[in-house]
DNA sequence: TATTGTTATACTCTATAACTATA
DNA sequence: TATAGTTATAGAGTATAACAATA
């Protein structure tokens, strides 16, 4: 209990570290059963949600780049999505290399079906607190989202794709 | 911009779903990249981290669930942490099906090292935030893993193992 | 019969390295 | 020569089902 900067307790470093390790694992895990029920994997949800956001697609790039991934990985994850008809390859008639990926109709329907459920397990959650307590909670997880992408190398990531390409 | 009740509104679920599943996201991935410059991956290091915390060791059941996993994924996690010399197996004499996992010298070492460098970046989180502050944040993400634990259908888990043998 | 744990199997993710096509 | 993306490869996690040993 001995203080340590800014009036920092040993004692807040340990909760929060467990805590946060705790909800790491313990999200990741829920959140591949919830996908699950919906045929989809954690990281093929990442990537129809970066494209769900924008509308335009993206290159294979871009999608990598947003989803934290090298592109060998991003390969093989979109070549499951083409197969169960969620997403379609396109080729770039400008730039012959490039792919543009983009979302199908079964791609868009089955995301608002996903994310109608995911937002009413945060409105569960939000309407334990007061509205003062929820700009709290959006405040310091933004902050610690931050941090963690700070480390992680990215300047940006799923819901704001640097997009060049314009 | 309705209310829609206890004066939530529709923006704040908006903004908590998107940061929630960008946090979870790059955290996995941070997390997981974390890891591997100590040559460990996410699951093996829930085992480890659990052993930890309860020194006298743990059987496989009691790991799979403390860890949210099933008994067959277990045994192979459990197999290249006792490669690597990190962990023992142990038969129990009182009842010879359950194998009983404890944590070698090298594994309390490893982790030793793993959870300082980590509480480093916790303090560091810490720091730009008031006492009070802190609290709220410690108490914010409490609320937010007891509601993840409770859908994940876990009364309890890494940092609380429902130990029944005593 | 029931329980504990392992094995067999199949699929996905992940990274690295080598490769093709295009610029 | 450099860039965009794919293929090849190897290892790890994951779940289900079948199985062995023990209770």
């Amino acid at each position: 209990m001995q203080p340590v900067q800014n009036g920092l307790l040993p004692a807040e470093v340990d909760d929060l570290h467990q805590i946060s390790m705790r909800l790491n694992w313990a999200s990741r895990r829920h959140f591949a059963h919830e996908l699950d029920t919906f045929g989809l994997t954690v990281p093929q949800f990442i990537v129809l949600h970066t494209l769900y956001r924008q509308s335009r697609g993206c290159s294979m790039s871009e999608l990598a780049e947003a989803s934290l991934q090298v592109s060998a990985t991003m390969t093989g994850i979109v070549d499951r999505l083409v197969e169960r008809g969620l997403v379609q390859r396109q080729r770039d008639q400008a730039d012959r290399r490039s792919v543009h990926i983009v979302l199908d109709q079964a791609g868009v329907l089955l995301m608002e079906q996903i994310e109608n459920k995911q937002k009413e397990r945060i409105a569960y959650l939000l309407e334990q607190l007061s509205h003062e307590e929820r700009q709290h909670m959006i405040r310091l997880m933004s902050l610690y989202l931050e941090v963690t992408l700070a480390e992680t190398g990215a300047e940006d990531n799923i819901s704001n794709i640097p997009i060049s390409v314009d």
